[in-house]
DNA sequence: ACAGCCGTAGCAAGCGCTTTCTACAGGGCA
DNA sequence: TGCCCTGTAGAAAGCGCTTGCTACGGCTGT
């Protein structure tokens, strides 16, 4: 049926061990035995078993990359850049080594997803894999992807953590690039009470999830530090401060039905802090909604520094993550191709971009 | 080392070949021995060692979703839907069968790369692939990927298009689900024509793909069919016609630099008609950046109604897409669910939706 | 009561590669 | 001239699983 190594081999008049050997690159052959066996790899058509290859070497160039929602360009973007550093040299035609399949799988935020994929990705003895993105908070379920990951790395699977923290244990994970949400969350506060806001409402992403834990603690301190709301500590806030803030999904609906949440809990918000900037751009739109303008009546910030933010009306003022650097050097760390920071662990900054949804509030 | 299928069956105290049949389930086994053989595999934490089975059983559970740019929703849609429809039954524990791996591939757009992936696919024995998106025209190309195709056709992978045109040939693809991108860009334009606009700029996408010339071909059609710009066909346009056309990739940044170029070109067009959204954001950036005001100044148009379009403000008349469904479906057909459409081949109605983007032209 | 089935389970032969170990031809060196 | 080393190629033993075929016990049918 399909061609096999041996008939190349019987092509070339060698044996099949010499055709791997070229294939492989990975020992002496003479030039004009390689030739032949180019040539007849090139006659006959011939693409490598991937499974027999996989299970003769007991390896396979399977690069798994997993995220929370792949219609996000926030993780759409990290992927990509990953992708591409894993992809192979270039976009050559290459039929050189380094050559892995990296693919994206999307766990749509399912814990039980994640594991599925986690185990399919263990099953096809994969060489890497990427997990981006915040991570849930379940005890249980972080108890079980450490020890799937736990598995995977002593199966020789490189493991790679991208905008998620590290876990509790460290342990199995290569490395962990983590973005600074809490950092960020705080300065973007600072700059709306700076602007001379006091009552902010806070649009928060899905509960349970690190990202919206730290972004949510990184806005509390800043409020906390300018002396609103008293004291109080991450999970026991001020209650006008939990009254200010309502919970949703990382989408532009949950963003409008928030916002309009919190407009009527206190029609005297003056701004709107969202989870992210597609949540954000449905806030806007609840704003507009309640026939309110943007900055004047009420400013609207984001987060993330999605592409599209800066073209929104008015420009919106987020807090820039470099999604791109950061995925591209997951896929190095992944490959192999670049040293791990010390302690395997990076904080990736976060920066303020004020744009021109954000402006001090209406005096009086 | 790692587990494997004979240390279950020692543990289980029966054959590996049982336990084989207990796991794929295609045989029957007595359901004490049923039990007793997964819970082995519970102790053992046992994991199919996927290579191995791929090539025994010469087949494998791979997916592979081809996209031209993951970070553009566009993509991201249609892949995370067909992905849902793929991944094995609901988001359960489901040890059950179907489980299929479900990956997503970025070619950016290019053709070797589009290639390289196919290869690794045919490499891997993928039992499906689906193409998203427009295709490359590139005669070279096409046949190249037309052979790839055949070929992996016969080693028995599914083939399906979504939101691609089928192949000259048609051949090796199963189905293909095509975007009515003509009849889209003709009902937008018509709009256009019938608020009024003599004068409009076209933005589209990267020359000699499938899709820029779909729907630049139904802006066209409107045109002409309105008596504007005389005769001509598809390949030889009125010179206006041409002279109100600027090519660019799919993004924000060709949408506003395109923009401009119209703009200094005929500093009198009324309205502005982008080959998606992405870039009639850029578009619109641009607009405003000139100081004319949407829609009373120009108007402007996009395709695709992703999400963030609604929130644009104004809000973004454009053409809307199924993604969704046609990404389901598309998913549906390569896991064999559903069977395909008479003659293979299904045209995907695109739907005008208006907003408040569009609106008669100044008068005088 | 015996032949024949049906329901289960095991045997063993691969699937198409990789890789260790062995073989062999030249060439350099003493 | 003879020996050993280097460079290159082949033989063959798996890698861990699937599956066609065989085996065997107990039931059914007559």
């Amino acid at each position: 049926m399909t061609v096999t190594l041996a008939d190349v081999a019987a092509r070339a008049r060698v044996s099949p061990a010499t055709v791997s050997r070229v294939l492989n690159g990975n020992y002496p052959v003479a030039a004009s035995t390689r030739d032949r066996v180019l040539r007849a790899v090139d006659d006959l058509d011939y693409v490598l078993n991937g499974p027999a290859s996989s299970l003769a070497a007991a390896t396979s160039d399977l690069v798994g990359i997993l995220v929370n929602d792949i219609a996000d360009p926030f993780f759409g973007i990290m992927a990509g850049a990953a992708q591409s550093e894993i992809g192979g040299p270039g976009d050559g035609s290459g039929r050189a080594g380094g050559e892995k399949l990296a693919v994206v799988c999307n766990t749509g935020g399912s814990p039980a997803r994640e594991l599925t994929y986690l185990t399919l990705l263990q099953r096809q003895r994969a060489a890497a894999v990427v997990l981006t993105g915040g991570a849930l908070e379940d005890p249980v379920h972080q108890a079980a992807i450490s020890a799937k990951l736990a598995r995977l790395a002593d199966a020789g699977t490189r493991i790679v953590f991208c905008g998620r923290p590290p876990l509790p244990g460290g342990g199995a994970v290569a490395a962990s690039l983590a973005f600074d949400n809490r950092g960020g969350g705080r300065r973007l506060t600072e700059h709306l009470v700076s602007l001379g806001h006091r009552r902010i409402g806070y649009v928060a992403g899905p509960r349970e999830r690190t990202t919206t834990r730290h972004r949510l603690e990184g806005h509390r301190e800043a409020m906390r530090a300018a002396g609103l709301y008293g004291e109080g500590n991450g999970s026991t806030a001020h209650p006008d401060l939990e009254r200010l803030t309502v919970h949703g999904p990382y989408d532009r609906r949950s963003g409008y039905e928030a916002t309009l949440e919190l407009l009527r809990r206190d029609p005297g918000v003056t701004a709107i802090v969202a989870a992210n900037d597609t949540v954000a751009l449905g806030a806007g739109a609840a704003v507009r909604g309640q026939g309110l303008r943007i900055p004047q009546d009420v400013s609207v910030a984001g987060f993330d520094d999605l592409p599209f933010s800066v073209d929104a009306v008015p420009a919106l003022t987020t807090v820039r993550l470099p999604l791109f650097e950061a995925g591209a050097r997951a896929g190095r760390l992944a490959m192999g191709k670049e040293t791990p920071p010390p302690g395997g662990i990076a904080t990736i900054a976060a920066e303020l971009m004020v744009r021109d949804s954000t402006a001090p509030p209406r005096t009086g």
